[in-house]
RNA sequence: GCCGCGUUGGUCAAGGGGUUAAGACGCCUCCCUUUCACGGAGGAAUCACGGGUUCGAAUCCCGUACGUGGUACCA
């Protein structure tokens, strides 16, 4: 295993874990695979007022689903634990401390009150957000700003401060992204970032940087919108560690809306109806369920497939990957820097091409769950694989098997009558009472003479085959739909086929 | 507003100075199938705009437009 190679996944647990997120999650468990490295799980939950409970185990079964289980994680814990930065709290402090000394960062007493009375007065049509920046901190209350006597009363009275990084006013940052090349940022634009909040917590752009250093991460992957707090994290990583020991930084490309534009967000997909999730996720909160592709019939392979060409290809006309194929193949430098818009159609298709591709006994335990979900109890597996067979190339979502199988096991619940009634006629009904006659007698029940048989009568009364043919599939089935009507009398057997058919002859009949 | 990032059919995309500008999803037509699908053949549809550089630009450069992200003691 290559050590040197350590790309981390971290998630906040604030928002629980969407397409993005998991697509993030699959490039740095992908790129960490291709180069024989370890793949971190870390979970960002510094925000204790918006923690939602449940939400990292969520992330860690989503993971699992999918089938990129990390090395080091929350649960299975590693090396370079807490994985969990809530855990991490007391080691924090000292690093900003640091940056105080170095006359990197200062102290703030501002109150939330204050704060906001100067964006109030700073604010104009030309400057709609001012920010806590090189300029305004000299108008604030800092260690910048007060007296060396007053500082130290504040300090001894505990009033409750937050440091922040001191933004140099006039130098170029610049960095490379893996993706994008190099980008630079003016630091005069950049506001101070709060680093240690008022109750000791660190933010995120403290604790990634100390948390990246301590975990010995070479490689950080996350989303685009990262992009505009990259610089704090590049002068971080060179007031606290030394660039040099900076990971590679990539920021992947956002997953936009299928309509319209911006950012794919869990109200897209109630309003479009799509999953957003990749499995179903209950907030504790509010009660509200988001349903996921797991629960709306997705396999995982092909979710995951569907996820890395999202953003992704390998420069070739291939679109379906195994995931040890996506490891083999993954690179950072044919990632695309444009965002995509998420395209369900496409992505059903992906699963569609999985269901037919998956042989009958992988798809038997599954298929089973869709089925008896429905109340449908299978006894013999024999048939139901003969059944799987027959029907996969149909289905779509794993739920189509209930539609396009449920005939097998129980007689169809409606009948599509419109279809037959209106050429209903007196020949039909003889022809199948004779039939029925004939498969009564027969002695062998495979298709083909199941066929011939009902062939042999067609030409013998003098009809045509396709004005029976149908019939017999409403009769058997219930609708116009399904793999070939002897494929399926063979399976029904004998009993089941003969009962359907007098069934609805009486229907029928009692139409006339 | 400011800062960053982006822009090839409706969508995902290949292509990175000379191509009839691949392929996929979706849509349409036909074939196969006496159903529905699968499969097969075909079709409509694209380089955001304007300037350069060049014999030649989708491709390189500069603008503009549009989109998008950030602009919190959220991540």
């Amino acid at each position: 295993m290559n050590t040197s190679v350590r790309v981390r996944f971290a998630p906040s647990p604030t928002g629980g874990l969407h397409l993005g997120g998991v697509r993030t999650a699959l490039y740095n468990y992908l790129f960490a695979r291709h180069h024989g490295g370890r793949f971190i799980l870390r979970v960002e939950d510094t925000d204790q007022t918006r923690f939602v409970p449940g939400a990292e185990d969520y992330i860690q079964e989503c993971l699992k689903w999918c089938g990129i289980e990390p090395d080091e994680s929350p649960a299975h814990g590693g090396d370079y634990g807490p994985y969990r930065q809530s855990e991490r709290k007391p080691g924090y402090r000292q690093y900003a401390e640091q940056l105080v000394k170095s006359g990197h960062a200062y102290y703030a007493f501002d109150t939330p009150e204050e704060l906001e009375e100067m964006r109030n007065k700073f604010r104009t049509e030309a400057n709609p957000s001012p920010q806590y920046n090189h300029i305004l901190r000299e108008k604030m209350r800092n260690s910048l700003t007060l007296g060396d006597d007053e500082l130290r009363r504040m300090m001894s009275e505990e009033l409750p401060y937050v440091i922040r990084i001191k933004m140099p006013d006039n130098e170029t940052i610049t960095f490379t992204d893996m993706i994008r090349g190099e980008v630079s940022f003016h630091s005069g634009t950049q506001d101070d970032k709060v680093l240690l909040k008022a109750d000791g917590m660190p933010t995120y752009h403290l604790a990634v940087v100390v948390d990246d250093h301590q975990m010995k991460i070479s490689h950080a992957f996350r989303g685009e919108e990262w992009l505009p707090s990259a610089p704090v994290h590049i002068l971080l990583w060179r007031y606290l560690f030394g660039e040099d020991q900076m990971p590679q930084w990539a920021h992947l490309p956002l997953i936009l809306k299928p309509d319209g534009n911006g950012k794919l967000s869990k109200r897209d997909g109630d309003r479009l109806g799509f999953p957003v999730f990749a499995m179903d996720w209950r907030d504790p909160k509010t009660g509200e369920l988001a349903t996921g592709f797991k629960e709306r019939g997705f396999l995982p392979e092909a979710f995951v497939n569907m996820l890395a060409v999202l953003g992704w290809n390998d420069g070739s006309e291939q679109e379906l990957f195994t995931l040890e194929q996506l490891t083999e193949k993954f690179s950072m430098d044919k990632v695309h820097k444009g965002g995509a818009k998420f395209n369900f159609d496409k992505a059903k298709w992906f699963n569609h091409e999985y269901i037919k591709a998956a042989s009958p006994d992988a798809m038997m335990q599954p298929v089973k769950e869709v089925l008896e979900a429905k109340g449908i109890k299978i006894e013999a597996t024999a048939p139901l694989k003969k059944i799987i067979d027959l029907v996969k190339e149909r289905c779509v979502l794993m739920a189509d098997f209930y539609e396009q199988s449920a005939f097998f096991f129980q007689p169809p619940a409606t009948m599509d009558t419109e279809a037959v009634l209106p050429k209903w006629n007196e020949a039909k009904q003889v022809f199948f009472s004779e039939l029925v006659r004939n498969y009564e007698l027969s002695s062998v029940w495979d298709s083909n003479t199941l066929e011939h048989n009902f062939k042999e009568i067609v030409a013998v009364n003098k009809l045509k085959p396709g004005e029976l043919m149908l019939p017999f599939r409403i009769m058997l089935v219930g609708g116009k739909f399904g793999p070939g009507v002897f494929d399926i009398a063979a399976i029904l057997g004998k009993n089941e086929t003969i009962h359907r058919i007098r069934h609805a002859l009486h229907i029928f009949g009692s139409h006339n």
